[in-house]
RNA sequence: GCGAUCGUAGCUCAGUUGGUUAGAGCGCCGGUUUGUGGUACCGGAGGUCGGGGGUUCGAGACCCCUCGAUCGCCCCA
């Protein structure tokens, strides 16, 4: 006889199932974004996870590695090339467009959720990932960017994460100034080309900026003496990075010059930041984002400026560390059917005054108590027969061991205290 | 896509130059205590050594392939 085996089939990788602390963690960036995102007034949305592979391909430029060979792209059952969204931006700018969201302009969004990058996988780098995200569409005002760059460093802190993350902050100057400096940097590069690094002889066609934040010896000794974007920004430009930086320092929020900090996306303009941690090995910026005044455009819409920014959640939750499951205020112990009928009654009424209950469903007093004590409860409340009969129940304090009968009806102010 | 390290019980790991029935701690189940947890003691269950192929009298240990994780590069959050 032949003896198969029922195979498990595997997780695809790169995706993770995430479960106790670390699961408390997650929920807890996302429930503190949740509530520094209401203070700064930005509106919550949802969107679909995927769209049509043009809404990404022609936002984020058919170069980027991102849309050349990260995309989880597939035919649908009509034919149509769809694509698992690989960051937030593009698919909110169709959202804007497609819904008219226009006559609600200047508009502060916010949303999080799953993206699909098809990437190698490390610690804090995943094939489904999660951010959180806020933009502001329909803005030109430095002072968006500074709300911006205000409320992450409020989430940071709040996180209790902030001492060990910085803010690096630069400015791509307008579509010319970055068009002027991009030309200067092909022309500059382009002279040592035979001396630079393989990967940065490709970048020179690419993405010639990202050769000045390369790590390889032999481009850094070019990189010093580059053409530096403060030689090309206009005086409109200067004028924009000065005021984002003014607002940061009159709100407090400390930040670092980074001339060499560019961002991957062809749609960046002005802004570019990221907050960067040296925790997190090879996965350092946390947070990242600028201003993006050319994507409306890209996709068919008016010219519309917008910034934004977005952070891996599991790499906030990794930094903020594991945090404990919350603790039970009550377990409730029944023994016997009766006893067990009636606690159904009475944990629905604790848990509606607003106490968290746990009560075990099987097992025999020992194992329940046990159950009771793993809840971390203060007390166990303890309903056989006995007390039943007598319309009262058996208060434990865990703690102490102490142990008193309480009338039913008298239970809710012993438990509370 | 490239380079490197690793993969043994649910978890964290030990397994001497390849040599008989693969171990520990924690966790789990049961008992000492058939209505009392957290401490202690006793006992038990649980492993095709990631998967496949090969070398060998003999492989958890060696070789090849494959899957996965980790660390760099790349890229990015």
């Amino acid at each position: 006889m032949t003896d198969k085996r029922i195979e498990t089939p595997q997780a695809i990788r790169g995706t993770q199932d995430i479960f106790g602390a670390e699961a408390e963690a997650f929920a807890h960036v996302v429930e503190t974004f949740e509530r520094i995102r209401r203070l700064y007034r930005f509106r919550r949305v949802e969107m679909p996870v995927f769209e049509k592979t043009a809404v990404f391909s022609r936002s984020l430029g058919e170069t980027t590695d991102v849309v050349s060979k990260e995309m989880y792209s597939f035919e649908d059952r009509g034919g149509e090339s769809l694509t698992l969204r690989p960051e937030f931006t593009a698919g909110l700018t169709r959202a804007f467009l497609t819904n008219g969201w226009q006559q609600h302009a200047p508009l502060k969004l916010a949303t999080h959720g799953p993206l699909f990058r098809y990437e190698r996988p490390q610690k804090g780098r995943y094939r489904q990932f999660h951010q959180i995200n806020a933009e502001i569409i329909g803005a030109a005002e430095p002072q968006a960017d500074v709300e911006l760059l205000v409320m992450a460093d409020q989430l940071l802190r709040e996180l209790g994460i902030a001492d060990g993350v910085t803010l690096q902050l630069n400015t791509l100057g307008d579509g010319e100034s970055r068009e002027n400096w991009r030309r200067a940097l092909v022309e500059y590069f382009g002279d040592h080309r035979a001396e630079l690094s393989e990967d940065s002889q490709d970048r020179l066609e690419r993405n010639p900026l990202r050769i000045l934040d390369s790590k390889d010896r032999r481009d850094r000794a070019f990189v010093a003496d580059a053409p530096q974007i403060d030689a090309f920004l206009s005086g409109e430009a200067q004028e924009f990075f000065a005021a984002v930086t003014e607002g940061l320092d009159a709100a407090g929020v400390a930040w670092e010059r980074a001339g060499s900090l560019v961002r991957g996306l062809d749609y960046y303009r002005h802004t570019a930041f990221e907050f960067v941690t040296d925790r997190l090995g090879a996965q350092g910026t946390v947070l990242g984002g600028g201003r993006y005044d050319g994507l409306v455009e890209a996709l068919g819409g008016p010219a519309t400026p917008a910034v934004g920014w977005a952070a891996g959640i599991e790499r906030l939750a990794m930094l903020v560390g594991e945090r404990g499951e919350p603790s039970a205020d009550v377990a409730v112990v029944p023994m016997g059917a009766a006893a067990e009928a009636a606690a159904a009654g009475i944990v629905a009424d604790l848990r509606r005054a607003g106490l968290t209950v746990d009560m075990a469903f099987k097992g025999n007093m020992k194992k329940r108590m046990s159950r009771a004590n793993d809840s971390g409860a203060r007390h166990a409340v303890i309903l056989g027969e006995e007390e039943l009969a007598a319309g009262e129940a058996t208060v434990k304090t865990l703690s102490t061991g102490d142990q008193a009968r309480v009338p039913l009806t008298g239970l809710l102010p012993v438990l509370k205290g």
